[in-house]
DNA sequence: CTAACATTCTAAAGAATAATAGATTATAGG
DNA sequence: CCTATAATCTATTATTCTTTAGAATGTTAG
C-alpha cells in the first residue's frame, strides 16, 4: 500500500467520521431539536424521549465530530450546533430521504393527512401576504425557540398558550401555523385546535432550518449565553 | 410506547438509513467517482482500489438506500447516481468536514502543498477570463468523464494525453487544471508536469460536483445509455 | 462541609457492519 | 453447448456501535 493511498484513506475516513455522527436516528432527532436553539441535556432528553444517560452519550458523539459544542452554565450543560451548516446538512438529508424513500413518504402520510395541511403558496408569496396582514403566521414552538430565531411577521403562540387565547384570533383570515419542521407535530395540533373553533388554520411544514436553507430571511435574537437568564434558576 | 413515538422513530430511522449509506469511507469514495459519471463495477473498483467483491457489496448498500441505480449493459452493470442531489450531499459533507475537522485539514496539507496550488480568483471571474482567452482551463480526467459533464470553456486533456501534447500549450498564459475535486490528485500531477516544462500551471480544487453545488453552469452531454458505445466491446 | 442535582464515565451485553473467500448467476461469443 | 468474463450471493470472522446500569464528577445552595 503506497503513501498516496494511505493519505486518501485518511481523507475519506474523516468525512465518514462526520457522516457516522449523523447516521443514527436518535442523533438526528437531537440535531433537529438543536436546530431550534441551545438546550440543556435534560431538555434534549425530554424532547426526544430518551434517557438522560443515552442523550449524554449521543451528544458526546456529536461533540467529538465537532457538530455540536457544549458550554457549562452553572449546573447545566448547554449544547448547541457549531454552525448553521449542520442544520443545513440535516435538512438536506431529510429532503433527500423524503424524495427517495417510499417508506418515509408512507410514514409521513400516517403522521398527518397531508391533503388539508400543506400550504398551497410559495414562501415569498406567504411573506408578502403576511406583511400586508392578509394571513397570520403563528409560531407554536416554545417561547425561547421563537426568541432564538423565527420567521418574519410570525407571532409567538406556543401550544398551551394558544389553547387559552383562541378567541384573540380572527375567524376571517387564514392562520398559518409552523413548528420545528415536517417531523414535528405541534403545528398539526395547533391546526386541529383552530379548526375545532371554526378558524381557518393551515399547517406549514417548514420550520426555521428549512427556511434558512432556502435562503429566506429570519429574525434572530442573538443570545448572549453568559447573561442568558433562561437557564438560571 | 405510544403510536406517535412509533411513527416518529420510523421517520428518523429512514433518514438515518440514508445517512448510514454514506457513513463509510469506501462508499463516499465510490460516490465521488460516480459524481463524474456512470461507471461499471470494475471501473469503480479500479478507481477506488477496492476488490470487485467489496465494491459490489458497497454498491448494493448504496442501491438499497436509493442513492445509486444500476442498469445492465451486456455483461456489465452500469452504476450511476440517482440524481444530482446525491452529489450535492457528498460535496456538502466534505465541505463541512474540511471546515470542522482539523485532522482533515492536516491530511489535505500532506496531500498537496496548497500555497502554490490554490486558485487565487473567484469562479465567475475565472470563467470570464477563460471566455476572453486569457487563461486556459484543462480538464485532466478521463475523456468520458469530460464528455458526461465539464466546465464551460474547458478543454479535455487527460493526464496521459497531456504528457504527449505539452508542446501544444502556450507558455505565456496561465493554465488552470482541474480534476474530480479536492481529494483527487490528477490535477496536481498535471500541474507538476506543466511546471517542469516551464508552463504556468495552477491547480483548481473544485470539480464539476463542487461547481454544480455553487449553482455555476456546466456543459453536459446527455448520454443515451442504450446506445452508448463506451461500454460495448 | 453536606445534600441535591445535572451530567458524564466505565463496563458489559447485544446488535449491526465490514471485509474476505468460496460458490453461484448472467451474458457474450465461439 | 461450452468457456470466459462480470457481477453477485452466502457464510464467516473481526470490529464497531448502541443501550443500560452503576459509579463518579462538578456545581449550587444551605
Amino acid at each position: 500500500m503506497n503513501n498516496q493511498r494511505l493519505i486518501k484513506d485518511l481523507l475519506y475516513e474523516q468525512v465518514a467520521r462526520l457522516a457516522k455522527a449523523v447516521a443514527s436516528p436518535k442523533r438526528l432527532e437531537l440535531i433537529e431539536v438543536l436546530c431550534q436553539g441551545p438546550k440543556t441535556v435534560e431538555q434534549l432528553a425530554q424532547n426526544t424521549e430518551l434517557s438522560v444517560k443515552l442523550t449524554s452519550a449521543h451528544l458526546k458523539e456529536l461533540k467529538s465530530a465537532r457538530l455540536v459544542e457544549a458550554q457549562r452554565e452553572g449546573k447545566y450543560m448547554i449544547y448547541k450546533l457549531v454552525d448553521d451548516h449542520v442544520a443545513d446538512l440535516w435538512v438536506m438529508l431529510r429532503e433527500l430521504a423524503e424524495e427517495r424513500l417510499l417508506e418515509l413518504q408512507g410514514a409521513m402520510r400516517q403522521l398527518v393527512e397531508r391533503q388539508n395541511e400543506l400550504l398551497p403558496v410559495g414562501s415569498e408569496d406567504l411573506l408578502a401576504r403576511a406583511q400586508r396582514g392578509e394571513v397570520i403566521i403563528i409560531d407554536v414552538r416554545p417561547g425561547e425557540e421563537y426568541r432564538f430565531a423565527h420567521l418574519p411577521y410570525a407571532r409567538s403562540l406556543p401550544l398551551d398558550e394558544l389553547k387559552r387565547r383562541l378567541n384573540e384570533l380572527p375567524s376571517d383570515k387564514t392562520i398559518v401555523a409552523y413548528c420545528r419542521g415536517p417531523f414535528c407535530l405541534m403545528a398539526k395540533e395547533a391546526v386541529d385546535l383552530l379548526r375545532k373553533e371554526g378558524l381557518q388554520g393551515i399547517r406549514m411544514e417548514s420550520g426555521v432550518a428549512e427556511w434558512r436553507l432556502q435562503g429566506l430571511p429570519l429574525i434572530a435574537e442573538t443570545l448572549d449565553l453568559s447573561t442568558n437568564r433562561q437557564f438560571k434558576r
